[in-house]
RNA sequence: GGGCGAUUAGCUCAGCUGGCAGAGCAUCUCGUUUACACCGAGGGGGUCGGGGGUUCGAAUCCCUCAUCGCCCACCA
């Protein structure tokens, strides 16, 4: 006899193990049904399970298994995330923890290193992904930085390449000066700062005593002025316009221009533009042929050498500025001379305490404000980030973006809950190019090689880069490769065909391209969701997805991000290991209504737990009660009125379910079936055929044995999928 | 500055195309003769954020205000 208490460590794992080894969570390519597509987000792959992958995941294996109980050829595509700078980060902070530097291992090492790392944690999260039920076709894992996934990925930049959909470009990017790579503008992340706003008098050239006041909030940037800017219609500064004024400290003219940027509101009208510093003051200085001076060097610190350029300068060859014309030649363009000496190598931070009291001392300092203002940083590292001026490559997202925009509007996809494609739209029609190199070392290296004079070649592999350049320089030459790797989320916009074998053409591809359903947090959907739609119509011609459904944050029970540094994370396998997977995937499921954040409470794990105890005590009751299934029982044929309203009740169950599901009412299915199982058929039906179970009717008892084993079969079915 | 979401019981939330206000947890009363105390039977508790409108009828639709949260944005 079954024990009273029901203890999931006792089934949970020797039934999924079980499973696993019979080849339940296989697709079948050759089976004739009809395939049912989920692409499981590649989680990085040196994480550990958090709740976010929990509900997640959950949600993602209900569909499945729901869809795979229906007949279909049910592929749950896994694997995982090679996740550059986050897996960076960690290695770089082992590496600290040692002592020991990036620098010290050289790429090689520091590669060979992060392979280690990846070997001894990788299987971490797939194994914790089993120990929540994910019912996933591991036999196809696939790792992002695979030869096969590689070769996609070379494929890709080549091809984008050649239609002139990449290319490399120098302009200001969002730098990170303590990691030493660019982000992308999604990686920045503002947070609100308190600070001050300075507001600086600039001596007007040549009429004494008279000064025009600029205000910043960045007063070390000064030294990098080459123009003020007022607005066109200022009556105010109209007389200056074309005048020029003497920058403080540094003893350059630089010219009063008249922009529309400049906004006669704010502050004094007058606004102090830093080209290279500064992404609008860039603008205004491209309109007005001002001059980029670039102050700093790749740490943020005032430039100390001449040779700061030349460092930076091997990863921008001479020659291979792209868009030279839009920079009227002002580019590169020696200019440490200009710093004065005082400054020199100076942090950005200490630079500015430095200016500020110099330009008091001067008396230049006209009012000092408090200011709150945004201030950019890394998502990841958490540094202040810098506008500085570099060679990357980039990505021409506007173009990708029309057929996704397009793929959207006409429904070939379709948002679940349908308000994110307000998200979508917003973004996609206002892309910015997308930065894809970064100056790490993990990652999916750029096929790009320079010849001795800057030309670029890029092709698939070395060899044939090779080829290329002794076909452009008549004789062979020594090449050196692009030393940047590519955004991470480069490769994994192409996870939905990349993992089914692209570019080769498989069965696969033909078989599960496109997916049906993506399920993923909003969180991502500019990430991910936007680079899998404009990649896959690019290179597939079609959607890789036909739905995606989005579902909302686990937040605490008080409403809080879950975060380290707050210490409110709860741990998905702390609460499988107190009260199993079922209780959890159950939980997360009926508090996954769409549109609203989840705020889980221990309180309705603990629920759940009793749920699956009620559900374990109603099998038992019938092993003791001798029902069993009986082979073609046919329930329509029953004659008590008991047993058939409770298998008429059950079919609307399994009805409401089904529909429940299809419409992605995740919560709603479980709420069904957990008053189904409960409140009907333990406390009304259970209740009602006791005493015929007494009875010396044996006709009647055998119809409600086998009834209840019938039902009872029904239930355990239609929980299948969440639990 | 723009956009989105939320506001329903003490707490966390459902309530779909308007039709008798619901669940879980908590709380109170009763119940330990054999499925389950991780249980059973029953109870208390809500002016559905405020105001206006449409309607025979509004938690639900419309307008407006308030508060909270999130996303995006170049306001020096």
């Amino acid at each position: 006899m079954l024990d009273k208490t029901y203890r999931p460590a006792s089934v949970e794992t020797r039934q999924y193990e079980a499973w696993e080894r019979a080849g339940c969570f296989a697709a079948d390519p050759s089976s004739g049904r009809r395939p049912y597509t989920i692409m499981m987000p590649p989680p990085n792959v040196t994480g550990s399970l958090h709740m976010g992958h929990a509900l997640t995941f959950t949600l993602q294996d209900i569909l499945i298994r729901f869809e795979r109980m229906r007949g279909r050829d049910a592929l749950w595509q896994p694997g995982t995330d090679h996740a550059g700078i986050a897996t960076e980060i960690v290695v770089t902070n082992q590496l600290a923890a040692e002592g020991k530097t990036r620098a010290d291992l050289g790429r090689d090492g520091f590669i060979e290193r992060v392979w280690a790392w990846k070997e001894e944690s990788g299987g971490t999260i797939t194994r914790q992904l089993r120990r929540l039920g994910a019912s996933a076709d591991w036999g196809r894992e696939r790792f992002t930085l695979d030869a096969g996934l590689s070769a996609a990925v070379r494929r890709v930049f080549v091809a984008l390449y050649r239609e002139g959909l990449i290319y490399r470009d120098k302009r200001l990017v969002n730098w990170d000066p303590v990691m030493h790579t660019v982000i992308s503008d999604l990686e920045v992340e503002s947070r609100e700062t308190k600070g001050s706003l300075w507001h600086i008098r600039y001596p007007l050239e040549g009429q004494p005593g008279r000064f025009i006041t600029v205000a910043t909030t960045r007063p070390e940037t000064m030294l990098g002025d080459t123009g003020v800017a007022v607005h066109p219609e200022d009556a105010r500064y109209a007389d200056l316009v074309g005048k020029s004024v003497r920058l403080p400290l540094v003893g350059r003219l630089i010219p009063i221009i008249a922009d529309e940027y400049a906004d006669p509101e704010m502050g004094s009208g007058a606004v102090k533009i830093t080209p290279a510093h500064d992404f609008n003051d860039f603008e205004v200085g491209r309109r007005h042929n001002l001059r980029l001076i670039n102050i700093f060097d790749r740490d943020a610190k005032i430039k100390s050498s001449v040779f700061d350029d030349f460092l930076w300068g091997h990863r921008a060859p001479v020659g291979s500025v792209t868009h030279a014309d839009d920079d009227g030649g002002l580019l590169g363009k020696a200019t440490f001379e200009e710093i004065p000496e005082g400054y020199r190598g100076l942090d950005r931070f200490d630079a500015r305490e430095k200016i500020v009291a110099d330009l008091e001392a001067l008396g230049l300092i006209d009012k000092i404000e408090p200011h709150t203002l945004m201030v950019p940083h890394h998502d990841r590292s958490g540094e202040v980030i810098e506008p500085w001026l570099t060679d990357q490559w980039f990505c021409n997202a506007a173009e990708l973006a029309k057929p996704a925009i397009e793929a959207v509007e006409s429904g070939r996809t379709q948002f679940v809950p349908r308000q994110w494609e307000n998200t979508f739209f917003e973004w996609m029609r206002n892309i910015q190019p997308w930065c894809i190199s970064r100056q790490l070392w993990w990652g999916h290296q750029i096929p790009a090689w320079y010849g001795p004079d800057g030309a670029v070649f890029v092709a698939e592999s070395e060899a044939e880069a090779e080829r290329e350049a002794a076909a452009h320089y008549g004789s062979e030459v020594a090449l050196s490769r692009d030393e940047d790797v590519l955004d991470t989320w480069f490769s994994s916009g192409l996870w939905p065909f990349s993992t089914l074998g692209w570019p080769e053409q498989t069965p696969e591809l033909a078989r599960y391209y496109p997916g049906d359903v993506l399920v993923t947090g909003f969180d991502i959907i500019f990430f991910w969701v936007a680079r899998m739609l404009m990649q896959g119509l690019h290179f597939m011609g079609d959607v890789p997805f036909r739905t995606v459904y989005i579902h909302a944050l686990v937040r605490d029970e008080r409403g809080q991000k879950m975060s380290k540094s707050r210490g409110n994370i709860i741990d998905p396998l702390d609460l499988i290991d107190r009260y199993g997977c079922d209780a959890l995937r159950f939980t997360l499921a009926a508090l996954a209504s769409p549109g609203r954040d989840i705020k889980l409470a221990e309180s309705r794990v603990e629920s759940s737990r009793n749920f699956a105890t009620k559900l374990w005590n109603a099998a038992r009751y019938a092993e003791m009660s001798g029902c069993a299934l009986v082979p073609g029982f046919d329930p329509r044929q029953c004659r008590l009125t008991v047993n058939r309203w409770i298998a008429g009740a059950t079919r609307d169950c399994a009805g409401a379910v089904t529909i429940a599901l299809e419409g992605f009412r995740f919560d709603e299915a479980a709420h069904l079936l957990y008053h189904f199982v409960w409140g009907t058929f333990c406390d009304w039906y259970l209740e009602f055929t006791k005493p015929i179970l007494q009875t010396e009717d044996a006709g009647a008892r055998a119809e409600t044995q086998a009834t209840t084993a019938w039902v009872l079969a029904q239930l355990v079915h239609l929980l299948h999928p969440v639990m």
